[in-house]
DNA sequence: TTGAAAGCGCTAACAC
DNA sequence: GTGTTAGCGCTTTCAA
């Protein structure tokens, strides 16, 4: 925009001749302000200007130091889907948290999935990566690790050698199913986000389980049937529909799950996303939540506690768990490191007691 | 974290030596397939993986082919309040939209305003810049414009030269405080988001009008103003916080504004953010809204359709203004263009008109 | 189809 | 305090 006639970009070398003096002066001019006398800079840092020099070259300079100061975030879906996700927002959030008292830039990096190249990798000017929730065996984790810069892996299945941060997706999950049980629903509905990458919305089946590659998905199914197990509940009566992950998913699996007899009286939501569609869902039928339907969601968005019923869900910490990676990345141990941090049920106002006869109490 | 004792990397030249060819046909092994013989590269591409070479060193690369394949995006406030900011995130997806099928990358550029250098701007590697929403003369703009890459301005005061996107921030303030004022209200009171970069918070006096540097929160106080004068009210007896844009100061702004006497019977709120702030602030005073308070905002985040009341606001698009501003750098037009983007009022269920008396009618 | 040579713009050693 | 020299690792002519 600014150079409608790019007149050769002003080198250091440019201004050393014009004044007559080295290269290597110009750049301590630069860089070292200590290493020549403050007139002398004065006069150069003025020719400079005046000739219309933007100062040294980023990528020159890195071909020579190394540094680059920033760091490249890898997310699964693609780059719109993630800043619409509240969950991927607050985890860049805790990224820019450690990122910028350390000076250090955020390189967002879009994989472009149907491409047959993933070299915005490969060409990926950073210091180390952070790679976000990729499923299994994924090309684009593959293609990152091949750099061989220093990477932390979130929520994606462990690699050998590798730092990772994650939380029990597993026990956490347990623990909502739990709650629900616990106020003696027997009924349940189950909303899953994509177990796989392949765009299928529909029921789960126990091939699907079985094919699953997003790791996170998986284990927050294999947690809710872990705690209708322990409870004697057959997890095989409990249907399972698989939405992408945002509120409309939430909303017609909703639909789904309260058209079968007999109906859930309450439905365990894999997300907060899921579970807000859930929750409109609810309204639209008429349905009073918590007294007609409990709902239990997952992550603990902003969201959560400002809509109405509030929501009853599993916190993870999400700003946390983007903090910790980039803290992970930039210290960068000699050993690698696994964190698993810890999540926490909320109980709020969208899930409650049945009654014995399939009803409500208070 | 993976390279524990990094035993100098693997460079072009050394699979080259290793098989007895030169470094060219190594390099075309990567970037053109077509030059060589398909067995030949085959070889090549074996031995360099078994050598352990993470492909092409991108920072050498882009010395020889000055192509980056990113766009740096520098935000005027902290990254960690620009991840929890709605309007900031629907910007950022609006870019991420255009720069995923574009292969682009996106580098988001702290800009640590304390320190004394902005050399995070300096080092930035990208092929072009968006700035968005700097006061007037900003010293991080400035390092920008310096770097001589395209530019595009987002939501700041126009630079010649410099392609920019806005939209009419004057005019669509008078539309949102007209609406009050068409609804009777007559005793206002204005949440202003901060109108320079001082920390300040607290009353609004012509002294604090005149030395504002933020050109959007001045225009649409301006806009406010406009719609009062145009109405025959003196714009001096309409009380003004200014507080930092969250909710927390949408909440005590609305508690100073209310504490007054007369006591306005309807706010204007500078964006979404405060206006939800205001919303909480009344909730908690038990006011009904609109009844006994109407509120209007600024931007129609999607929370705003979300909440109840829903919020009456100014829609502006949050999302486009992001691609407009990624196209128009990514295109790269030989002259700087200025593009408006259009605002909408549209009327929710926060604001209601007010009886002669002062009370409510619907 | 392959190779030799040049050099992108800069900074780090080291000599003056 | 200043200058000379030597690359950083790669891609790109151009010649073979």
């Amino acid at each position: 925009m600014n150079d409608l006639n790019p007149p050769k970009p002003v080198t250091l070398l440019d201004i050393a001749k014009a004044l007559g003096i080295s290269r290597t002066t110009v750049s301590n001019a630069f860089n070292r302000p200590d290493q020549l006398s403050p007139d002398r800079r004065e006069r150069i840092l003025a020719t400079a200007k005046a000739m219309g020099y933007s100062g040294p070259n980023p990528t020159a300079r890195l071909l020579r130091t190394g540094q680059v100061g920033a760091i490249g975030v890898v997310f699964s879906e693609s780059l719109p889907y993630a800043f619409s996700d509240p969950v991927a927002i607050a985890f860049l959030q805790g990224i820019a948290s450690v990122c910028e008292p350390a000076k250090t830039s955020l390189l967002i990096v879009p994989l472009h999935r149907g491409g047959t190249t993933l070299d915005t990798v490969q060409r990926a000017v950073v210091d180390g990566f952070i790679i976000y929730s990729t499923p299994d065996t994924d090309a684009a984790t593959a293609q990152v690790l091949q750099r061989n810069l220093p990477t932390v892996m979130v929520d994606c299945s462990p690699v050998v050698g590798v730092s990772s941060v994650s939380i029990d997706d597993r026990r956490a999950a347990r623990a909502a199913a739990a709650h629900l049980i616990r106020l003696r629903h027997t009924r349940l509905g189950i909303i899953a986000m994509e177990l796989r990458f392949d765009q299928y919305e529909g029921i789960v089946d126990a091939q699907r389980i079985a094919t699953a590659t997003f790791p996170h998905a998986l284990a927050r199914l294999q947690g809710y049937q872990d705690a209708m197990q322990e409870a004697g509940l057959d997890p095989r009566h409990t249907p399972i529909e698989e939405r992408v992950n945002r509120e409309d998913g939430g909303f017609t699996a909703t639909l789904a799950l309260l058209n079968r007899t007999p109906r859930p009286t309450a439905i365990l939501a894999m997300s907060d996303r899921l579970a807000v569609g859930a929750l409109r869902a609810a309204e639209t039928l008429g349905l009073n939540v918590p007294q007609e339907l409990s709902i239990v969601g997952f992550d603990d968005i902003p969201l959560a506690s400002q809509i109405r019923p509030r929501l009853t869900t599993v916190r993870q910490p999400l700003v946390e768990k983007g903090a910790v990676a980039a803290r992970l990345l930039l210290e960068n141990f000699d050993q690698p490191i696994a964190q698993v941090l810890l999540t926490e049920l909320v109980l709020r106002e969208s899930s409650e007691a049945v009654t014995e006869n399939g009803d409500v109490i208070n």
